[in-house]
RNA sequence: GGGCUCGUGGUCUAGUUGGUUAUGACGCGGCCUUUACAAGGCCGAAAUCGGUGGUUCGAAUCCGCCCGAGCCCA
């Protein structure tokens, strides 16, 4: 039986280790019935540290969910990931090992960050068992897994055979530093020092020049035109001319386009391949040639002629502008600070390069992805906004190539000659080019005998927006795809964070709509970011993060999720310690009122009859079932874990509990042992999903040894049918004999002589004069002998106001003036009439008998002492 | 700059199909050794619902503007 005090440090990890050990949360794979399966896609999380808040808060929301519907006879399916063949994970491997990605081949690097990830999902495994997460961990994964590899490969060659796919030269976001292409997701904004430069253009076949300011001199040979913005009057006369760049030679149509900036520099702009986003939209708008003057590492290509070989903007930038200074066409060198795009793991302003790029087509189907993303249910609902907003102002296909290191193949080769794609055989994959054969020996389209392996990788996203078929099984089988676990697809719930709706879940939306033409999700729960004590993001750079590891140290995890589970769905939560001790002071109430209850009835009868208390206590445990039921089913995790606390603590324990250890304590009452045992037994599943371990320990302890409290059956209601008005009546003439005595300054076991109810207590008459120590408790038939002053009247507005509209603050003037009468139940006031069921008439009421009266909700109390 | 979300006692929070006494917790003050729990119980004080203007008989709730915070996108 629970004694002594909790000792949640041993409990917890003891219960951590039999869940593992045992299965307990193994997925049976025994229903075959989608209806009986309850399976959750995880975001894998990037390998790229440790364990934070978000992860924490992220999962246990997600758990509670698993544990809910289990104890509802679920078969759930609760996998994990991790995704971490991602650059993050490169840039963690690098830091770890001190070592540069350029420095090894790919085989060799991908073989050291295998290493590197697996130590720390070592670790995070531990760290999320250390949370009583009910994961399967016969369930998991990881990106990078040939199984994983396969899956992708098989994904990118079924898109490109149902023409989902194009490859395309194009302009890409590239960081010189890193050597690939990256996302624009990955760049970041800065804002850095720099220099305008006003450099003097000549316009061709005339003497007259105009001034250009431009920050990045070094891209002069690079320019392709010179654009005035449409409203510029004072430069207008220039457009239709030609002008000559300046050291380079070349000759550029002067045009018109309204993005260029006014307010910035001399209102003209050259527009260079490329320095910019904007010279991107201007080289596909205005069809303008490629000068191609940076390469891939940043340095000056042959187009700049004598500078060529030189870094681009340290080495050609100082030369460039020395050259101008020269050539007198320097006319002015200033400071100035701008806001510049860099790569957010390196800080390296960015560059863009024209490559071929593989694309996935998304722009020619936003109506279909848009719909179906409409067909999930959203918790919150309010979150498929951003999905549509996001969908609605896309303007680009997805680009999933990337030029690392590491990473997952393109399975692809191409004709030396005529470049035409060769796909890998699907039962070959995962393949890669750059070590593995093509599946043909030439070229199928011309003949020719050279194929050239493509040795991109994908992007992260590409195969974490799989994790759907990932975790079903997805697979082709020579003849068509199959999955092992087709019961699980579409998942029942895709727990997401609101900050990357729009890539992660829209991804993955539709690559898996695209293989299987279904929606992937039933539903969608977002959650939000954890925020320190202040409101504000956790950041390195802010120095406020608080790590879950040192308050675990501290803190019963369940206390942890006990906070974890106070928030309303898709808000942020603040890390509050306060929201720990508020856990750990219920699972200490849990503990304690355990304790009580084992020590008053160590066995559960056989139902007898029901004495009206015990009848009352159990309707409304009918009721807080009911809702606590309704709220996880919404999702709405703060208001089932407040109720529950609540009515545990304060009908429970302070009502029900004090009346039936005075029953039981002065003889075996079979009634109050069986409610007792009862309603406990009931408590413990209903904190289950969120106090996993306590209620584990006292279910094990009290109830089923041999069972966990997380396979047993969700409660329902039992439909006790009991006098909840005299119930309730019944506490409240507890509650004010409590008050009698806090004013009076007694005991709460002070004896009190006499007390005389009128209201309807039936049944409960001795529960109350027990539990408050009366020695002589009678009901009165008759409103005992008062004096009632009329001190106003009450209006109920929701039908006054319809009914009487602007006339209401004529009436209300009038009772305030005690301007009104009162006949056969019909108030007269401001010309009007006001039948009996539009107001209610507010007493005072004196009591002049023997005792002292008081007022309780539905009683009149007289007490005698 | 655009979109979305949020702003309620000192702190966190419930309450948004408009209805007049705004929920609970933490903290605070007072009282009570009731043998499960004093890390408990009972009682109490504490909010012009971010600001402002409007719609309405009536606004925390609906609308406009402003301020502040967060996320995403330029």
């Amino acid at each position: 039986m629970p004694s002594g005090e909790y000792d949640s440090e041993t409990v917890e990890s003891k219960w951590q280790d039999r869940w593992v050990s045992e299965d307990t949360y193994a997925y049976q794979g025994e229903a075959v019935d989608p209806n009986t399966v309850f399976s959750i896609d995880t975001p894998p999380p990037t390998v790229s540290g440790s364990l934070h808040w978000g992860h924490v808060y992220g999962s246990i929301l997600q758990d509670v969910v698993a544990r809910f519907n289990r104890m509802q006879g679920k078969d759930v399916f609760f996998p994990f990931g991790y995704d971490d063949n991602g650059i993050a994970s490169e840039r963690l491997t690098e830091d770890e090992l001190d070592v540069r990605h350029q420095d090894f081949g790919r085989r060799e690097f991908q073989e050291m960050c295998r290493e590197v990830t697996a130590e720390y999902e070592a670790d995070f495994n531990e760290k999320m068992q250390g949370i009583g997460v009910s994961i399967d961990w016969d369930q998991t994964y990881q990106t990078i897994e040939p199984r994983v590899q396969r899956i992708s490969q098989l994904s990118f060659i079924e898109l490109y055979d149902q023409g989902r796919e194009y490859r395309q030269r194009a302009p890409a976001i590239w960081c010189p530093e890193c050597e690939t292409a990256i996302s624009q997701v990955e760049t970041e904004d800065d804002e850095q020092a720099s220099h305008f430069h006003d450099i003097a253009f000549e316009v061709a076949d005339s003497d007259e020049s105009f001034v250009i300011s431009t920050t990045r001199p070094e891209l002069l040979p690079a320019c392709v035109a010179v654009f005035v913005h449409p409203d510029d009057d004072e430069n207008q006369h220039l457009v239709g001319e030609e002008a000559e760049v300046p050291l380079f030679g070349q000759t550029v149509p002067i045009l018109e386009d309204e993005r260029v900036d006014l307010e910035t520099g001399t209102g003209l702009v050259m527009c260079c391949t490329f320095g910019d986003q904007t010279d991107i939209e201007w080289y596909q708008a205005h069809d303008l040639p490629l000068r191609i003057a940076i390469d891939e590492s940043g340095t000056m290509t042959e187009v700049a002629g004598e500078y060529d070989g030189l870094h681009a903007s340290t080495e050609a930038r100082e030369a460039i502008v020395s050259d101008l200074d020269d050539a007198d066409v320097l006319l002015d060198k200033r400071a100035i600070t701008h806001t510049v795009n860099v790569h957010e793991r390196c800080g390296t302003s960015v560059e863009f390069l024209v490559k071929d790029q593989w694309y996935i087509k998304l722009l020619d189907k936003t109506d279909e992805y848009l719909e179906a993303g409409r067909q999930m249910e959203w918790f919150p609902e309010k979150m498929f906004t951003r999905y549509k907003n996001w969908i609605e102002g896309l303007q680009w296909d997805w680009a999933i190539s990337r030029q690392r290191s590491s990473g997952i193949p393109f399975p692809v080769w191409y004709c030396e000659d005529c470049d035409h794609p060769v796909m890998a055989e699907r039962e070959d994959l995962p393949v890669d080019p750059l070590s593995d054969d093509p599946p043909v020996d030439s070229c199928p389209e011309c003949g020719h005998g050279e194929l050239v392996p493509e040795d991109d990788v994908f992007d992260t996203w590409a195969t974490s927006s799989l994790t759907p078929l990932i975790n079903a099984g997805w697979d082709w089988n020579g003849e068509e795809f199959q999955m092992e676990f087709p019961e699980i697809y579409p998942f029942d719930m895709r727990p997401q964070g609101h900050d990357i709706i729009s890539f992660w879940l829209f991804h993955t939306v539709v690559k898996c709509y695209e293989h299987t033409g279904e929606v992937p999700f039933d539903s969608v729960m977002i959650n939000g970011m954890v925020l320190d004590e202040n409101r504000v993001k956790m950041s390195k750079s802010l120095g406020n993060i608080v790590s879950p590891d040192e308050v675990m140290e501290k803190y019963p995890v369940d206390a942890a999720r006990y906070w974890a589970a106070g928030s309303a769905i898709g808000d942020d939560l603040p890390y509050q310690e306060k929201g720990l001790v508020a856990g750990e002071k219920l699972m200490r109430k849990l503990w304690n009122a355990s304790k009580l209850v084992e020590h008053l009835a160590d066995e559960t009868p056989d139902e007898p009859d029901l004495k009206p208390i015990d009848k009352w206590l159990l309707a409304e445990l009918d009721a807080e079932v009911e809702f606590v039921t309704e709220k996880l089913d919404n999702r709405e995790f703060s208001k089932a874990r407040d109720s529950l606390r609540s009515f545990f603590w304060h009908t429970f324990c302070d009502d029900y509990l004090e009346i039936a250890k005075q029953r039981l304590q002065d003889g075996g009452d079979v009634s109050a042992a069986y409610t007792l045992r009862t309603a406990h037994q009931t408590f413990l599943k209903l904190f289950a999903p969120f106090l996993a371990h306590i209620t584990e320990e006292l279910w094990r302890d009290m109830y089923d040894a041999e069972t966990s409290v997380h396979r047993a059956d969700w409660p329902e209601p039992v439909g006790v049918e009991a006098d909840l008005e005299a119930g309730e009546t019944a506490m409240a003439v507890v509650s004010v004999l409590r008050k009698y005595k806090t004013d009076n300054q007694l005991s709460m076991n002070a004896e009190v002589d006499t007390v005389q109810v009128y209201g309807n207590i039936a049944g409960l008459e001795e529960d109350i004069s027990r539990v408050m120590h009366v020695d002589t408790l009678e009901t009165l038939e008759e409103e005992p002998e008062i004096e009632s002053v009329v001190t106003g009247i009450d209006l109920d507005y929701a039908q006054v106001g319809p009914q009487f509209g602007s006339k209401v603050p004529d009436i209300e003037a009038a009772l305030e003036a005690d301007d009104y009468v009162i006949e056969d139940g019909v108030l007269h006031a401001a010309d009007v009439e006001l039948g009996a069921d539009l107001f209610e008439v507010n007493r005072e009421r004196k009591y002049s008998g023997e005792g002292e009266m008081l007022e309780a909700e539905g009683a009149l109390v007289i007490v005698q002492n």
